[in-house]
DNA sequence: ATATTTACAACAAACGCTTGCGTTATTTCA
DNA sequence: TGAAATAACGCAAGCGTTTGTTGTAAATAT
């Protein structure tokens, strides 16, 4: 029945109006008779008429399409941010392209790539563990396609991102662990090159210090957060001379492995504490007694409302200095329900 | 500096030829001159030309854009399907719009809406808990886009899907808990609207007479898969004059509550049996002896396929009966592994 | 040397829609 | 009654690309 969409030029043609006349017809215009509105709007329903959005994106030179990049929707820091994003966006009235990395920095820039020819009004994205160039964003900058990072940025001047400031919780959560009578506290941490990881050595360092507490670094254990890399820094700190009761780890994932192997080795005494990532864990039995949580769908929200900001910014006018926003959305300690 | 992205024009008026030498040149059209092509070539690459994709988009009347709107990303089946769709997506040239419905069926009808502006070439749903209506479903096949329903379909005839079998995996299920000695064995299920329910049920069933066993309706309790509606089932389970040994529970969430639970009331020997949905299940101390596999991955690929066959298949030329794909992944049953 | 093919490139239309401007009637005011 | 204002609509350009057709020179065949 309905093979080809119903055009503009159709509804004119059958009327016996001009195309623009339908066109302004249809968009309230001022200068257009309150009959021949009517009559167009009326057989535009009957036809069941659809503006076509890409001959309209095309003439306004925008899509309202703003791109997602992130490692993994698994990982429900992500998929929680996503929400946030898909929200502001929708109340914007723009549409989110979504692609996982999975990390993969190559898949990245064929992403950010794919991206562009799409021609995405803006991008957000939050890099994945290995990727350790950036030109592909700046090609992004030279299309006029705004970029805001979030959560995993890259170690960049001039971009505009959204993250969590691990410094504070960490601080909050080795204080809590302090307080507690803690003495000596274990830190399974993430790969240098993540920022998030500095972060978190800061804040552990801070603690101590703030504690009149001697730092020993020996009790930082770098990790990449796999399974058999947890083990390998457990079996570090379990053979610490300094025995440590409590152990804060990088992520949630890093906790199970941690936690798991412990028990397993008759350590089940030693406190945990951990980022939250998975809502699930608290359903455990052995789990961490205290969360670093990061807000994953506020920063989604922030992250896609400044995107879209930028978009509709005024063009810099050559003259206009360039302003990037660096937001930072402080995490926060919170501690477990007792179950 | 570049303000507005290059265009084909701009390159032709560059090199003072015409705008047609410079597409053809630019896709390694025949009849355009070895010299003529590098010139143009290396400019376009000078002036970081990218092909403006609305404009080819609008010109063919096609976006190779596959929208996608399922329930919720965190769920880990659909953060796993979404990932076979990408790449298909991907490999196929297509790239993929998502929404979360949230499990709400006005957000659903609104997502369809949105995706139909966007003129995406196609839509994968799997749909909300609280779907009962279906038109804005019929509303597409109307605009000529394609629907392919996977995992959650809703109950209509004359449409293509990808969903998996829970009824032999649940046979499966059952029957190895019964070879494995128990004789009443509980069920944990979903709410009746769900066709996934009934496919459930009736494995169950068959898994009993197949055994030459007695089904005992009332060892199957229905359950809003809350943790409250899990308590409230286990309730009964634990409370039944047969004393189930062994239950099945509609999904990991309801297994990890159902666990948690017997735990606290000192019934740890209950063996579960699952439907995989968290990887991380396996790495709790007390998990389910074995789980149904639906494999998410798989089914994605399956749909996406089918949608993107189904978009360049040539127009149903009215007398051609048009084919509806119906295609059932079989479930599997898969014990855990011993930790 | 003339006719015919070949190689290369330009012209122009088309996709669906918006929008500045021009063109009619019709009304309003002096 | 004539001039100017107003209302209602049509014309046509333009967004960036692709593509069928046409044009023109050089190369080949006769």
């Amino acid at each position: 029945m309905t093979d080809k969409p119903t055009t503009i030029k159709e509804i004119a043609k059958i009327l016996k109006v001009s195309v623009s006349t339908v066109s302004r017809a249809l968009n309230d215009h001022s200068s257009i008779g309150l009959t021949t509105k009517m009559r167009v709007k009326k057989l535009a329903e009957e036809l069941n008429y659809e503006p076509n959005q890409k001959a309209i994106q095309f003439l306004h030179g925008k899509s309202f399409v703003v791109g997602v990049i992130l490692p993994e929707l698994s990982e429900s820091f992500f998929s929680a941010a996503i929400s946030g994003i898909e929200d502001v966006a929708y109340k914007r009235n723009y549409t989110v392209l979504l692609a996982q990395s999975h990390d993969n920095a190559e898949r990245e820039k064929l992403l950010v790539e794919k991206m562009k020819t799409q021609r995405v009004d803006g991008l957000l994205v939050s890099i994945s563990k290995t990727t350790s160039t950036y030109e592909h964003f700046d090609n992004c900058r030279k299309l006029n396609i705004p970029v805001v990072f979030f959560d995993r940025i890259p170690p960049l001047k001039d971009i505009h991102y959204v993250a969590s400031n691990l410094e504070t919780g960490t601080f909050e959560a080795v204080n809590f662990l302090l307080k507690k009578g803690h003495r000596s506290i274990g830190m399974i941490n993430g790969p240098n090159t993540l920022i998030a990881s500095h972060e978190r050595k800061e804040g552990y360092i801070r603690a101590m210090t703030a504690n009149r507490l001697k730092y020993d670094p020996s009790l930082i254990v770098g990790c990449d957060l796999s399974e058999e890399g947890t083990i390998n820094a457990m079996d570090i700190m379990l053979g610490h001379r300094r025995k440590p009761t409590a152990i804060v780890t990088f992520n949630d994932y890093v906790a199970l492995f941690a936690m798991h192997y412990a028990k397993s080795v008759n350590r089940q005494e030693i406190d945990f504490v951990s980022y939250a990532n998975l809502p699930i864990i608290n359903y455990m039995d052995y789990s961490p007694i205290a969360s670093v949580e990061q807000f994953p769908y506020k920063q989604g929200k922030k992250a896609a409302d400044i995107l879209i900001d930028l978009i509709n910014k005024p063009k810099n006018d050559s003259g206009t200095e360039q302003a990037y926003f660096n937001i930072v959305v402080e995490s926060e300690l919170i501690l477990s329900k007792q179950r």
